[in-house]
DNA sequence: TAAAAAAGTTGAAGTCATTCATATTTGCTG
DNA sequence: CAGCAAATATGAATGACTTCAACTTTTTTA
């Protein structure tokens, strides 16, 4: 264990990620070309494609990281959320919009998502699901928190709910994303509309 | 009007797009090469690019087609929906779905829908963008038909939850296409486990 | 420690989408 | 119809990702 090769292994990989996450960011991904990354990773064009298998899949593990934060500080507010059904949800799908621009721009996720839709078999296509698929669990645990708490209707299942939330959320964010010139303020404007009529209809109140 | 150039350029647009929908399903969207396409349309590499802007614009252009004709079909059952609020939501979710494998395969629409997210600026993701502009318009009309005949609680804004519906399903569908074993039935269960609930909520029955 | 095996690196070559300067075809005019 | 202008077609050249056969480095073996 740990010899002199796994030791170079790791830190080979880990410079390629820093080198994208770095080039990426300041060049914008399709400007930054793989013989790039090479150099400034110090190693060649071939060493690359031995730790990722394209050039989208590198942007994929930087965009992976970034989801992995989000869903952290998501977990903090659904541990203890704002009081009201629409409060709550906003609040923290808020939270995930207002990270996704934190180092990323938007053309890498433009690309990332590509990526994910269009290769779903690479490594990094599936990861990128499964952080979908944690980022929709986590908005199904708000609504079982908030049921718990008996702000949201019992006799509804959590998860139907949380899906459609995050199916609502995830593809306004592409929206988003795909039109260069829109802000975040338009993009929580766009996304209250639609999520708190929502918001009322489940909540206990509104039953009673 | 009407001159021999025009005619031919109507004609070779045609031919290469004739091309693209048969070689496409044939062989697949990306082992087939633009030198290949050219050849089946007996015209040049750059003969096909004076038409198109991109292989991926291609594309779109077929799988348009394709959207154009689910939409027509879309405005019939609109026009007179089935009775029950879920039962014609899901009619109309479901002629969306069963048309779509028609004539496209998984990965076609899996291409195109990545280019639409990732060049959401060329003429054709625009276009793509426009048509699902079209689709979730269509849910929306569906809501207020259904208002209109008094079983969906007028109270409620028809657009939002036409967007928040079509949202949902247009995300099921991309995890459709995104794994090549997951059957229509499966899908279909899936988009009825989460349309029925919200439903339910909406309609004039569960208000009363 | 020296030789053999295994693992990993390398960069030039291959592939394919896309571009662009040139050639061709069509339409127009006197 | 000849000659000119505009529109269009052409395919070789370009550029970037990706592959792969040859080369190095590390590890294991005796």
């Amino acid at each position: 264990m740990g010899g002199l090769r796994e030791k170079q292994k790791a830190d080979r990989e880990r410079r390629i990620l820093e080198a994208a996450v770095r080039r990426f960011r300041a060049e914008g991904y399709r400007s930054v070309r793989i013989e790039d990354l090479a150099e400034t990773a110090e190693v060649s064009v071939g060493t690359v494609y031995n730790y990722y298998q394209s050039k989208a899949d590198i942007l994929i593990a930087t965009v992976a990281m970034e989801v992995e934060e989000v869903l952290e500080a998501g977990a903090v507010t659904v541990k203890d959320p704002p009081r009201g059904v629409d409060e709550a949800i906003l609040s923290l799908i808020f939270q995930y919009y207002d990270h996704s621009l934190e180092y990323l721009s938007k053309e890498m996720w433009r690309t990332a998502m590509a990526l994910a839709i269009d290769k779903p078999q690479t490594p990094n296509g599936r990861r990128y699901t499964r952080l979908d698929q944690r980022l929709a669990a986590q908005v199904t645990e708000l609504i079982a928190a908030l049921q718990a708490r008996g702000e949201v209707q019992t006799a509804l299942e959590a998860e139907p709910l949380g899906g459609l939330i995050f199916n609502n959320l995830n593809q306004m964010f592409i929206e988003f994303v795909k039109d260069e010139t829109m802000t975040l303020d338009t993009l929580r404007k766009r996304v209250i509309a639609q999520t708190r009529p929502l918001a009322q209809l489940i909540s206990t109140e509104h039953a009673a």
